[in-house]
DNA sequence: GTCGCTGCAAAGTCTTTGCAGAGAG
DNA sequence: CTCTCTGCAAAGACTTTGCAGCGAC
């Protein structure tokens, strides 16, 4: 279900442009990042992007810190979101995919996205309501997940 | 809005209750952060609730250590929640008092609470549909406040 | 009295920062 | 060439743990 209104080659363009309106420059590491976001189909810890980066290149002998850092310029760019849950950390994912909202399995820690246009409005309803400027939102429903339900009911 | 279904009294006995339940002690310290989070009608960050604490009950010289430990406690007995949003850590609230969402204000960080119906309802249909079995979940909206939106508009 | 609890300080995590050399523009 | 990036290691922030004495039951 990702990426269904982008291909790699659109955000790799609006990344370069992204950098160089900032004046920042395009390395190797920025785009293996991207890259690997891009790829991996799942929400990534830093360090979970770091360990497939240097298996994936590891001639690159790409460092934690400049994972961190391409991170930090991706989210505050909204190239990619994050989300926090409980002790697990941080975990990131492109962000110019469609939004949506998430359904995680406590027991594999699997993530199922998913977009609901009637919840979607009454969010908007409701801070309308409260005079409040929606900016954006996240959503977290937790649980077991269909597989997990079946190993130990 | 807070505590409409909840006193303190029948906090405090649930708290004892789980306590004995557990082979556990009751210890001032535990009723002082107890108190601390009812009275407090804020979400807290354990820094933020220690040094509450310590304005409070100098005479304690409570430590961080006790703080964590037992909102460790209290977040595995369900009798408070986490949230976790950004950058900004962990805040802690009462999970006592009735289920609700969150209106995050990203000006002045203050948080408002809501609960909608519709949306509950929504939520279930959708992991039912999915053959999941929700447990719990968490909103957040985020954006500007109506106070915020009036410094600068 | 017993056994869990607490404060302190030390040890872990996870993340950020300083720096000197490497590399993009 | 200039000025940003990078890897490394050191420093920070936040949280947990070990321990000896204290306190609830």
């Amino acid at each position: 279900m990702n990426h269904r209104t982008l291909d790699y080659d659109k955000l790799l363009v609006d990344f370069k442009q992204l950098l160089k309106n900032n004046g920042l420059k395009f390395t190797i590491q920025r785009e293996v990042i991207l890259e690997m976001l891009y790829n991996c189909n799942e929400h990534l810890t830093p360090e979970a992007l770091h360990h497939r980066i240097q298996e994936k290149h590891p001639e690159l002998k790409t460092g934690i810190a400049t994972v961190y850092r391409t991170l930090t310029l991706l989210e505050e760019s909204e190239m990619v979101t994050s989300l926090s849950f409980g002790a697990q950390g941080k975990k990131y994912e492109l962000g110019a995919k469609d939004h949506h909202d998430h359904i995680i399995c406590t027991q594999c820690g699997s993530i199922t996205e998913f977009v609901d246009e009637q919840i979607e409005q009454q969010q908007h309803k409701i801070t309308q309501a409260l005079g409040f400027l929606m900016k954006e939102h996240s959503m977290q429903i937790y649980g077991i997940c269909h597989s997990c339900q079946k190993i130990t009911p």
